[in-house]
DNA sequence: GACTTTCTAGATAGATCGCTCTAGTAATTG
DNA sequence: CAATTACTAGAGCGATCTATCTAGAAAGTC
């Protein structure tokens, strides 16, 4: 039974975390935005703000990871799928004033040389990502070593635009990275089936 | 004449920012590394630590934008140019234990939700760059709309490849990424010339 | 109902944050 | 040489940071 304020706690740190990184989100405004008392956050996480950091991060991850199935299912066109996910990310990025992106890119910045164990998390986080979309490509009939390369580009434009979308305040990178995937998309396939 | 301890003040940060991000450096920890009194800072950048941010944003923006141009050159090949900038930013990237890779990305990322100032100055950077880029492809003989998309296309691979990079400690999606930009390159420059 | 565990509640410590302030030293100008 | 400006130097302020601590409430167990 997992608790529900663990899982608060977990909520705001996973959206503050994502908004405004690692190091610019202090504790209190954790456990404030989640409504819960500040003694449960060292109840809950023991090893204090780098606990709680690395499982949001691979909590947060894990949640992308799942939307990101949903628009790449087995049953529907990949074209497609890559195409409404990445107009789906415009879409959140106006609705959430260009604030929700991806959940653990600024954090991943930030940490990649200055904090080991979250570093790894990210990691893992990343390489999920590109095994989902690399197996899922597979199985819509790219080339073995040709699908990890796909994924890798995919996920790599979308992150790289959702940098350039947040500081332009603008969906353009967004939908051009968006058209360009699904033309390498339909290029593999092509050149495959 | 500029400063000498301005200067160096300005490199340090430039430094620190790009590896730790702006929240995570402290000014205290700028003036040490570069060697400069603490009394320099304010006295050089009475604004603080934003206004020292904004510059230095701008700065190391201008000189990466510098490096950038040195590859695409008006009398070399723009395939070329592009092939060996992806592949001299994965060299420095283990040159540096994947430290240096965007100067601006991460405080990009921190500040756009956070900070107006810093946004404007990163999106300033993050345009200049695109402008530039848009330029070379049009005299490269790109057709007018596409040279914009190609650049912003570029532009968003290289910085999500260095999120990536940087993460999982690989050159590999540095190199994906700019085997793909090769190839849309290779496709736009045959499409419309 | 007594006992144990889980969780809440927040005061407080110690360090660090950005920044201001005063004082003093170099450099420049009249 | 006197006067002014430019810069160095760092002590110290209030605020905020993460983390610990004690105490008590709630919930489950015998």
């Amino acid at each position: 039974m997992p608790s529900e304020t663990r899982e608060r706690i977990l909520d705001s740190s996973g959206e503050l975390f994502r908004r405004q990184g690692y190091m610019g989100t202090g504790v209190k405004q954790i456990v404030d935005e989640a409504g819960a008392p500040f003694g449960s956050l060292y109840h809950f996480f023991p090893g204090g703000k780098e606990e709680l950091g690395a499982e949001t991060i691979r909590r947060s991850g894990a949640i992308y990871g799942l939307l990101l199935g949903e628009f790449l299912g087995p049953e529907v066109d990949l074209v497609t799928g890559i195409a409404e996910f990445f107009a789906g990310a415009g879409d959140t990025l106006i609705e959430t004033d260009y604030a929700d992106a991806c959940p653990i890119a600024t954090v991943a910045l930030e940490v990649s040389s200055t904090n080991e164990e979250l570093r790894v998390a990210c990691a893992d986080v990343f390489e999920a990502w590109i095994a989902g979309a690399t197996a899922r490509f597979e199985l819509g009939g790219i080339a073995t070593g040709r699908a990890r390369e796909l994924a890798i580009q995919v996920i790599a434009s979308l992150e790289g635009a959702f940098v350039l979308c947040r500081a332009l305040r603008s969906t353009e990178p967004l939908e051009v990275a968006g058209a360009a995937a699904v033309r390498e998309m339909r290029d593999a396939l092509a050149s495959s089936g």
